[in-house]
RNA sequence: GGGCCCGUGGUCUAGUGGUUAUGACGCUUCCCUUACAAGGAAGAGGCCGGUGGUUCAAAUCCGCCCGGGCCCA
């Protein structure tokens, strides 16, 4: 491209009129660049102290991905099913906020550092890794960039933001002040799940089943009371995977529905190795089915202990500390890591004969879902969101969103219900955004950091206060831990609508609060769980306001069969491949094929169709611009002055810019997709080009050249957010009129097609179904031509129609090559014969229940009368709207017969 | 183990009670017709995973079974 151009007012294309075959490859980067250079996709800010219709602006939250990973299939479906959206309400809405965010803040990011500058975290103070972090990802959010750029993703690049950077930094810890302020949040010393790889505590979400294959083995533990006194010499057998624990065994359990253990219960046992007498108690959490059905309890093996622990009040044995490593508790093998712990334990008890069986087992461990380390379950002092109170009010958040498709809210529903932990928010780690808190070390008294002074880091800034406000001790306390990552990510409307503290009002306030509630927030099904749902959360907490009014759900990207796209498979195809084959106009075609939230295939198949469409697009607009004249040049036609024909096609135009509209309103690309294209080309290419073609060929026709100019208008504003790059070359090329508007006064002159107005139906009003009848007509001709072996274009001396055509006749005879063409006031020369009766079950179903049956029989043995229009059959009588006469029809005349739905043909 | 979603011609897909089930890709035959053979016309191919039920009527509602996926234990 010319870089030497204004990129506002000159556009990239080289020529103007049509000539050749489209070229995607030298058209799509081409007008890339010039849209990201002439900001044709900046928000348009209100006016300082305008007041705003918000309904006007349509404002999507978009998730931020973590651009330290390649682009991916995901990324490209995820970003364009938005992009969609964002390019319809471009047009149909005033403006659009499209933010991007760049996710670079955590484990990710702080690994990426390391390895690319030789470095390790521990060896500087937080703050200056922190800024080599963000130096480092500078690079990779470049790369993200000009991926999301190259994808026609009509972002607008003046609104972005790092969740690494300063004023996000900001947004979060004001959002700790203020969660902590209103009573939201505390920090106590509780079970935690814990990573002893990362050494840190995890939430809920973060782990995952892992399935493991490990050795189940039965230990036998000295019975020392049963449930009714002092036990001799019996045992117990415990089966566990985890012998390590015993040290931290605190009680054994048995179910109550266990006949053959329940004399046990309210007695106790010795812990072999480590001597500790246990109590035996009675729980239904017990599983039966696996091992011998008495369980031991530890702190902690897993969440059931947890639950034990509460439900029965029972002591810690804290055996395994924050590193995974052996504590006092466990006697003689205090120092050592689990693993060689749990090995030395059954060897020593197999020396004793405690170990009486092992065997394989498989079952499912908890593991962190970033390192795959089996996690633990500590006792350590955490913060927390709290959340578990207010579940109901959550729950009707999301009810509160129109959610596309609708099915998906159940996702959010039973996560919230099963919800047992409140929301572990702090993490020990140095990547991470600082929780700004100090402790008075004499009382614990936590103080917060002043809301003017964020962002802090409390490990290189110093307390708000000198003394503690309690005690007024004056040996302060950092806190080092950092924020969970999602504590931030789940903050991105906040950020983008510029939510901070006014210090003078003495309130939360928005730079830009014509943006919330969000209109639209776009997640993949995967995540609702979590994302969508703490978004959900801390934005309501803070605003009183459900964040989004609409949330679009999209599905995963499979490969050709159907699978996940994965590493481990080696099946991940990744997009720029696709980009070098298809172009990128083609990739959205594919992607607009499935209704959203289901996941769906890559398919060559719809990547060459949408490669076709392209053609066809490009040569049926080479056609309109040698049929119509320059679009300046085209007189603007008034309804009554215009040809049946023209009025018909515009008034099927008129529909089909209704259906599409709606459908884009409803998140529907599939549908408008297929509505568009199949209107475009079986319509418009094949019949009204057609039609058009002869129309136009001898001395042209003002009706039929503005029809035309019209509806190839109309046709790329509708394909615009699909084919962003073919629409505007074709734009530029033939309508663009720099800011002056042409004498049919049917577009503006904006220098952007996707700026430009969305189109509205114009009021056609035309006999439809005259319309539809002579499209059977020239189907049926073709048909005839096609069975006698005729070329297309074959001319046909003479053909007789009757048939409700009205003014169509002489298109049709146009289109046709139909040299004389004769509407026939009556039915021809043909003998007609009831065929069949087709009954109108919606009607006659309600109205004779089970007499259906009977009616149906009459008919089918001719046992039945036609009289004044009503139908008498098994002993009742159909009104004419109930029931439909089919005829076959004889023709003894001259010439050929072809029938059709509604008018008959006669050829010859 | 619990919950949710899905199962329609060879492939992908529309269709949530009403007659002969939508479209695309692929396939067959014919046609170079002055935008397009990456085109046009015609055509073959499904009885809607299986089964039982509700109903005058079921791909569509309900039960069970089989198969696939997701989320959560």
């Amino acid at each position: 491209m010319s870089d030497t151009q204004d990129a506002t007012d000159e556009s990239p294309a080289e020529q103007q009129g049509i000539e050749g075959e489209y070229d995607p490859d030298a058209v799509e980067p081409r007008w890339q660049d010039h849209w990201v250079e002439a900001e044709t996709y900046a928000y348009e800010e209100p006016e300082s102290g305008e007041t705003v219709d918000p309904d006007t602006r349509y404002s999507i939250d978009t998730p931020p991905p973590t651009v330290s990973g390649n682009l991916h299939m995901g990324h490209l479906y995820q970003f364009t099913l938005q992009d969609f959206v964002a390019r319809y309400h471009r047009m149909a809405d005033d403006t659009v906020y499209f933010p991007f965010g760049y996710d670079d803040n955590g484990i990710a990011s702080e690994r990426l550092t390391e390895r690319e500058k030789g470095i390790r975290h521990q060896d500087f103070e937080r703050r200056v890794f922190q800024e080599k972090c963000r130096a480092v990802c500078e690079t990779y959010e470049a790369e993200f960039t000009e991926d999301v750029q190259s994808l026609a993703i009509s972002v607008d690049w003046d609104n972005t933001y790092k969740t690494i950077e300063p004023r996000v930094q900001r947004v979060s810890q004001l959002s700790f002040i203020d969660l902590y302020e209103k009573g939201r949040e505390y920090r106590q010393r509780a079970p935690t799940i814990w990573c002893p790889d990362c050494e840190t505590a995890i939430s809920q979400v973060e782990q995952e089943d892992e399935h493991q294959e490990t050795l189940f083995n039965d230990i036998a533990f000295p019975l020392v009371e049963d449930g009714t006194g002092p036990a001799d010499d019996e045992t117990l057998t415990i089966s566990t995977t985890r012998p390590e624990l015993l040290p931290a065994c605190v009680s054994i359990f048995v179910h109550p529905d266990d006949d053959a253990n329940q004399h046990l219960v309210g007695g106790t046992a010795r812990v072999p190795l480590f001597g500790h007498e246990v109590p035996i108690i009675e729980d239904d959490r017990v599983d039966l089915e696996t091992g011998s059905g008495v369980v031991m309890c530890c702190t902690f093996g897993d969440q059931t202990d947890i639950e034990w622990y509460q439900a029965h009040d029972l002591p810690l044995r804290i055996a395994i500390d924050e590193s995974g490593t052996m504590t006092d508790v466990a006697g003689d093998y205090q120092g050592q890591s689990t693993r060689d712990a749990r090995d030395a334990i059954l060897a020593d008890l197999d020396a004793e004969g405690s170990l009486l069986e092992q065997r394989d087992h498989d079952h499912t461990v908890q593991v962190h879902e970033r390192c795959e380390t089996e996690v633990e379950y500590l006792v350590t002092e955490q913060w927390y969101v709290e959340m578990l109170d207010r579940t109901d009010e959550y729950l009707e958040a999301g009810r509160q969103m129109d959610w596309h498709p609708e099915k998906m809210f159940s996702r959010y529903e039973h996560w919230i219900e099963g919800l047992e932990w409140d929301w572990c928010i702090s993490r020990q780690r140095d990547s991470g955004i600082p929780i700004p808190v100090w402790y008075c070390e004499d009382c614990g008294e936590p103080i917060l950091a002043n809301k003017a002074d964020l962002p802090v880091d409390p490990l290189s800034d110093g307390a708000p206060v000198d003394a503690c406000p309690e005690c007024g001790h004056d040996d302060l306390r950092p806190e080092e831990d950092v924020f969970d990552t999602w504590a931030t990510s789940s903050l991105t409307p906040l950020v983008n609508a510029g939510w901070d503290w006014d210090a003078e009002a003495e309130a939360f306030s928005m730079e830009h609060p014509e943006l919330y509630s969000f209109d639209l927030r776009p997640q993949g099904h995967d995540i609702i769980s979590f994302w969508l749902f703490h978004t959900v959360v801390k934005c309501y907490e803070h605003t009183g306001e459900v964040p989004f009014d609409n949330v679009m759900i999209n599905g995963m990207v499979l490969d050709e069969n159907r699978e996940a796209m994965s590493k481990s498979k080696g099946n991940v195809i990744p997009p720029s491949d696709v980009l070098e084959e298809f172009p990128v106009d083609a990739t959205r075609y594919w992607a607009a094929g499935t209704s959203i939230g289901d996941d769906f295939p890559y398919k060559e198949g719809d990547l060459e169709a949408g490669e076709r469409l392209l053609q066809k697009l490009w040569n049926a607009s080479r056609l309109v611009e040698q049929l119509a004249p320059a679009p300046e040049a085209v007189e603007p036609v008034d309804e009554s002055d215009l040809a049946p024909i023209d009025e018909w096609f515009l008034a099927e135009l008129d529909a089909t810019v209704e259906s599409v509209t709606d459908r884009f309103e409803a998140y529907e690309f599939s549908k408008a997709r297929n509505g568009l294209r199949s209107f475009f080309w079986n319509s418009f290419c094949d019949d009204y080009l057609e039609i058009a073609k002869q129309r136009l060929s001898g001395d042209g026709s003002a009706s039929t050249e503005f029809a035309l100019t019209r509806a190839h208008r109309t046709f790329l504003k509708l394909f615009a957010p699909f084919l962003p790059h073919i629409t505007e070359e074709l734009w530029d090329r033939i309508y663009r009129t720099d800011g002056s508007t042409d004498r049919a006064g049917l577009a503006g002159g904006d220098s952007s097609i996707h700026t430009t107005d969305w189109p509205t139906p114009g009021g056609y009003d035309a006999d439809l179904e005259a319309g539809e009848t002579a499209m059977e007509v020239i189907s049926a001709l073709r048909t005839y031509k096609t069975d006698n072996g005729l070329p297309l274009n074959a001319d046909l001396d003479h053909v007789q129609v009757y048939g409700h055509v009205e003014g169509l006749a002489d298109a049709v005879a146009e289109a046709m090559h139909v040299a004389d063409l004769e509407l026939l006031a009556d039915a021809p020369d043909i003998t007609t014969e009831i065929s069949d009766i087709d009954l109108d079950y919606s009607i006659v179903g309600p109205e004779y229940g089970n007499q259906v049956g009977d009616i149906e029989a009459g008919i089918a043995q001719g046992d039945y009368e036609i009289d004044d229009g009503r139908l008498h059959v098994a002993g009742v009588t159909l009104d004419p709207e109930m029931f439909e006469i089919e005829e076959a029809r004889t023709y003894s005349g001259d010439g050929e017969m072809i029938e059709t739905e509604t008018a008959v043909v006669i050829v010859g």
